[in-house]
DNA sequence: TCCTTACTTCGCCATATATCGAAGCATTAT
DNA sequence: ATAATGCTTCGATATATGGCGAAGTAAGGA
């Protein structure tokens, strides 16, 4: 049951089922899904999370880089058959299909243009003028 | 988009799903479900209006009883799946075959006896001793 | 070594949700 | 007609959730 919840709860928010969609596509880095959802690191970060707990992603990290991935399919049957579902149900939906435009997009973008939403409040005077 | 949340967001509370699974066994007037779920009067009807909600459930009045049922053949496919799939997932978790049981047993109770889920705090002294 | 980068975790806030009891609304029983 | 019954709606409350920014962490680069 818990693992069930896990899944229904999971996929209970409008941005976890988008990023679930636009993984589709194929593996993308936690970057590349702040730019699509548009919102902060940390939120997104978090829905990641949450999807991972549910087993509906897999994650690697390589160097600096956390990749996403939809779940594999040696994942549960109750797992692939959620994502088919949702797939199948919200795959036409107006929204998921600008998502996934925006991720054709999105792949074409340069590394360095593309995270520049961690752009980081500097430390602001570590030295002012010496 | 809207209706596909309607349906996650219905299944993402576990007493919802295991109402759900309750009705797997044939139509219950609320104060069945009440009994079998455990919950207030209040609390029960506000999940069923939101399977109701969902499209994952039918409701038919007759007489003083609301019944509820199983969406029919008739719903539309994603809502068929969604019941499909919960049925396949957590048809036999612990929980919802304990509730099967139960439903066996409160079918055979009398309703008399079955609704005293409504004692009503009376209007203590309307009209004390005239 | 120290900074930058990519991401996560933490702390906070606003909103949403689950729950209950009281009150309201039909319908049936007396 | 009046009361009781089955259920829903309302109002209140406690907890859960989604969101952000700040701070923390781990890896790479200067």
């Amino acid at each position: 049951m818990r693992n069930i919840m896990n899944i229904t709860k999971a996929l209970s928010d409008e941005n976890r089922v988008r990023a679930l969609m636009i993984l589709r596509h194929g593996e993308l880095c936690v970057c590349q899904l702040i730019q699509l959802l548009g919102l902060a690191p940390s939120t997104v970060s978090k829905h990641m999370s949450i999807l991972y707990q549910a087993g509906l992603v897999n994650a690697r990290k390589q160097g600096r880089w956390n990749y996403y991935r939809l779940a594999d399919g040696d994942a549960p049957e109750y797992v692939l058959q959620a994502i088919k579902w949702v797939q199948d149900s919200a795959g036409k939906d107006k929204r998921i299909v600008q998502d996934a435009k925006q991720v054709k997009r999105v792949c074409r973008m340069d590394m360095r243009e593309l995270c520049g939403c961690y752009e980081r409040t500097k430390p602001a005077n570590s030295n002012p003028s010496a």
